[in-house]
RNA sequence: GCGCCCAUAGCUCAGUCGGACAGAGCACCGGUUUUCUAAACCGGCGGUCGCAGGUUCGAGUCCUGCUGGGCGUGCCA
């Protein structure tokens, strides 16, 4: 660490050290941010707050830290502007530490070691006996980019696919199958033939109550736990839609550390209702078991058993929210579900509240928004999740995408070794970045006319800088997955003309903090447009293999340090990137 | 009715604990290729930050009210 400081912790502690910072709050008001205009220097520091503890004006303060701090091997210059402290890096330092960093793949660049913390996330989770359409993708890859990020930050991550496997939905499906189901379809074609049942079903309940009424019966039988017709349908559609989920998650290269859906719970639920009694938060109300929480807040109470004695999803995932606490010890339990279900997860904490249990505030609802499409008639936006009450389903939308990237490739790169492949990766990646690009809880519009424009703040952009980077080192000599032998004499000076992309490859630990902390895999995705921006200019005015052998050197060690930084920030998002493209 | 979320350029969005002249991409206009991938780069155009108050030395950011859109609202998940 003293070989190679990085250099915002080095200013953070001269500043501290200027200006006799001990106390934790005084620590806590240090805090640098990339001044808004580059022409301010590389970092900032508003002496606001620190200012405000010690009862001084700002400007004041702000001249006494620029007169304290003064140049060393790291920091170059620090000057008082106003309230404002601006400082410069050395060149040399920033080149030697961002480029090695990557290049090694120390912290943050590469994953850091084990911080002993325990993160559950419970993410996915889709239904069974019903298709995997573009609902589920949010979940899925919002949930799995959390992961990732955690993981290289050193968490131990506990991915869970919590399958609804239980409960009413299979119950209707069950109702569907005993009455209009038909045994030699469902051996072709199980998923196909569950479906139709399931529309049909859906359609035909709307103006027969007796439809619902009989599907509680058959959830009544599967919960009763006897060897009856509902359990084997219900372990048969299980499997098979386990079997096929499985396409989807290989194309996202999503996977799980366990996959306990709800029927998991299913004998863990007597014992969550036990403590829940216990703890003498339990009343009857016509008939139904409920935790009342109005002095939480909500008025809505928690239903934890019908008054028919079968349960429900708060049963389950009080269950569950147990069971988690007991294996997995864990610091925090993320539920990345949409948004609208953002109630039932304030019950859920509040129940445990109201129980006084710590658990309550490890909780967190991870919300996100609804994929929405354009209606080309009316030119609204609308749910993208069903149209006509046909899902459309992820394969579809994966598949046009590939298809269009196919057809970018035949035009601008037609002589391009694995195409196939390369459209493959390209194409479902600009669905999942897509997804990743914006704020989680704001809607996705999916807009084919977008999907199909690769220009600008795409996965395709972003990969096509990874690529051209890929195309330089393949030119030279250097391998591609070449490390830190690379930076062994170079002279770190010659890199001041890259201060642009350096100074973006230093900001990936706070990026990746903050994503971390917020949830918000969009801020990695972020991330990865602006590196490719810097790295698309600087090569247009700073050729590699052209310059002179030590230039040449030097910003061969930047392009694999680049190539390396934008591999980690797409690998985070789960998205590859080809060497060529 | 009540609760929650959203509102920033024509469109889609950033904007870090309230801080220095509000930033990108798309679209549109103009330019860049005998030079490592033009899926790129450079320039231009474009904003009463939904409206009205308030707090503050300072508000896109915090508070209150309103408008518009979305979601939810005891035995579905």
């Amino acid at each position: 660490m003293t070989e190679r400081p990085d250099p915002h912790e080095h200013l953070r502690s001269r500043i501290a050290a200027a200006t006799r910072a001990t106390s934790p709050a005084e620590l806590h008001a240090i805090q640098l941010v990339p001044p808004k205009n580059r022409a301010h220097g590389d970092a900032s520091f508003g002496a606001f707050a620190l200012a405000k503890l010690r009862g001084l004006a700002p400007p004041q303060l702000a001249a006494e830290i620029a007169a304290g701090v003064a140049p060393d091997d790291v920091i170059e210059s620090v000057t008082a502007t106003g309230p404002f402290v601006n400082a410069r890096f050395r060149r040399s330092a920033l080149a030697r530490h961002v480029v090695l960093g990557a290049l090694r793949g120390d912290p943050p660049f590469g994953p850091a070691p084990a911080s002993g913390k325990s993160i559950v996330i419970d993410f996915s989770s889709p239904n069974i006996a019903k298709p995997f359409h573009m609902g589920h993708l949010r979940s899925t890859v919002i949930g799995a980019a959390i992961g990732r990020i955690w993981r290289h930050l050193g968490a131990t991550v506990h991915g869970i696919n919590h399958l609804g496997d239980w409960g009413m939905p299979f119950a209707k499906m069950m109702t569907a199958w005993m009455r209009w189901g038909d045994p030699q379809e469902l051996q072709k074609a199980p998923m196909r033939h569950m479906f139709e049942l399931y529309k049909l079903y859906t359609a035909k309940a709307k103006d027969d109550p007796a439809l619902d009424a009989e599907a509680a019966k058959h959830f009544q039988a599967l919960e009763s736990g006897a060897d009856n017709e509902e359990r084997r349908m219900w372990k048969f559609l299980r499997d098979e839609s386990l079997a096929a989920f499985q396409g989807p998650y290989d194309r996202l290269g999503v996977a799980f550390d366990h996959v306990t859906g709800e029927s998991f719970f299913e004998d863990k639920m007597e014992a969550a209702m036990a403590r829940v009694t216990a703890a003498g938060v339990l009343e009857v109300d016509d008939g139904a078991e409920v935790v009342k929480l109005d002095a939480q807040g909500i008025k809505v109470p928690c239903i934890l058993r019908k008054s028919d004695g079968t349960t429900l999803y708060h049963t389950r995932d009080l269950a569950a929210a147990f069971w988690r606490e007991a294996q997995y010890r864990p610091d925090r339990i993320l539920y990345v579900v949409g948004a609208e279900q953002k109630l039932h997860f304030d019950q859920l904490k509040a129940v445990l509240a109201r129980m006084k249990e710590p658990l309550a505030d490890r909780i967190e609802h991870v919300p996100f928004g609804l994929i929405l499409a354009k209606n080309e008639e009316t030119g609204k936006w609308e749910k993208f999740a069903s149209r006509g009450g046909n899902a459309i389903f992820l394969d579809e939308v994966l598949d046009e995408a590939v298809a269009n990237v196919r057809r970018v490739i035949t035009e601008k790169n037609p002589g391009l070794a694995g195409a196939d492949r390369v459209a493959e990766q390209v194409g479902v990646s600009a669905i999942v970045f897509n997804d990743l690009k914006n704020s989680r809880i704001k809607d996705v519009k999916f807009d084919w006319e977008q999907m199909l424009n690769f220009d600008g703040e795409t996965g395709p952009y972003v990969q096509f800088a990874a690529a051209r980077l890929s195309g330089i080192l393949r030119k030279s000599d250097v391998a591609l997955d070449a490390g830190a032998e690379l930076g062994a004499t170079l002279d770190w000076n010659l890199l001041a003309d890259a201060e642009e992309v350096l100074l973006t490859m230093l900001d990936f630990g706070t990026t990746l903090e903050r994503a971390a902390d917020q949830s918000e895999p969009s801020i990695v995705t972020g991330f990865t447009i602006q590196l490719a921006g810097s790295i698309h200019a600087y090569l247009r005015d700073h050729h590699v293999l052209r310059a002179e052998p030590a230039v040449r050197d030097a910003r061969l060690a930047l392009v694999a340090a680049a190539r390396r930084l934008l591999h980690v920030g797409l690998g985070l998002l789960g998205v590859g990137a080809p060497d060529e493209m």
